[in-house]
DNA sequence: AGAAATACCCGTACGC
DNA sequence: TGCGTACGGGTATTTC
């Protein structure tokens, strides 16, 4: 298995104690988390699949199986889980896939916005996605360039994953807030020295997401306590760390984003 | 073609 | 207290 950095949360979902199981039968209890193929086709293709090999894309999890690849997105709210069979599943399970262990693995995802794709064309789903931000090919000279050769405003194109893959919107204010850019900077005005900078802001937030084993932000999204070290985000009309100015929010891209207007100048 | 806006969800926190 | 509504996360789809 080739070493990939781990995003944040996606880390902790990654089971490495599947491979080796067979799945002998698949409950699927809401259709819609199934994107690709149809239900009828899913558990045809699926039951009596060995799990291969676990791994990770993004912020898409990766269950290689002999035929097939069985593709996750937990979106915001979903976790995966393995429980002995004795353990009746959850309220909102949305698809459950017995093993040959006499153990099921679960997928919970309270507001349904998880996707799971089973298919032999994986690359049609992961080909469009940037690089790794933990990756070799994440360099600060590629973030120059890159930033240089689009015109868009900041936020949106870090959160873009066709052009870096595994920013969401609360790292994303936190690494522009500690690189000192403002969310509404247009990419092409970035010069060298700040690409630098947020090259390296955003290897370490993510760094620091998976070490504190991701952020809990309510009730749902459950994570690890990097929400009790965020700089920014959430913090509107508190002050600064750095600065002591008082946090802003505004919306940018119909997204909640939070900076210093002292440390994050626009021009 | 590329970028921006919208749709998809639901438990919670709020206002009346 | 009870009801109605806004909110927020990530991305596929639709619109501009």
């Amino acid at each position: 298995m080739p070493e990939l950095p781990e995003v944040e949360t996606i880390a902790r979902a990654i089971k490495p104690e599947l491979v080796g199981k067979t799945i002998l039968s698949a409950d699927l209890r809401w259709a819609r988390t199934l994107a690709i193929p149809s239900p009828l086709q899913f558990k045809k293709q699926i039951i009596g699949q060995k799990i291969l090999d676990v791994s990770r894309r993004a912020k898409y999890l990766i269950i290689n199986l002999e035929s097939y690849n069985l593709l996750i997105h937990l979106r915001m709210s979903g976790d995966l889980m393995i429980r002995t069979g004795k353990i009746k599943p959850e309220k909102h399970d949305r698809l459950l896939l017995y093993l040959s262990d006499r153990k099921y693995l679960a997928f919970n995802d309270t507001r349904k916005f998880g996707r799971v794709w089973l298919t032999n064309k994986s690359e049609e789903i992961l080909g469009k996605l940037g690089p790794e931000p933990l990756g070799t090919g994440f360099t600060a000279k590629w973030l120059f360039e890159n930033l240089q050769a689009r015109k868009r405003y900041l936020k949106p194109l870090l959160l873009d994953q066709t052009f870096i893959a595994g920013l969401g919107n609360i790292y994303t204010d936190e690494c522009l807030h500690i690189a000192q850019l403002h969310p509404l900077a247009a990419s092409n005005n970035v010069t060298q020295k700040q690409a630098d900078a947020l090259h390296k802001a955003i290897r370490a937030v993510l760094k620091e997401g998976i070490r504190r084993n991701g952020a809990s932000i309510d009730w749902v999204y459950r994570g690890g306590d990097y929400q009790n070290h965020f700089r920014v985000y959430g913090r509107d009309d508190e002050p600064c760390a750095v600065c002591g100015t008082k946090i802003q929010k505004l919306t940018v891209g119909q997204r909640g984003t939070h900076v210093c207007p002292n440390c994050q100048r626009l021009r």
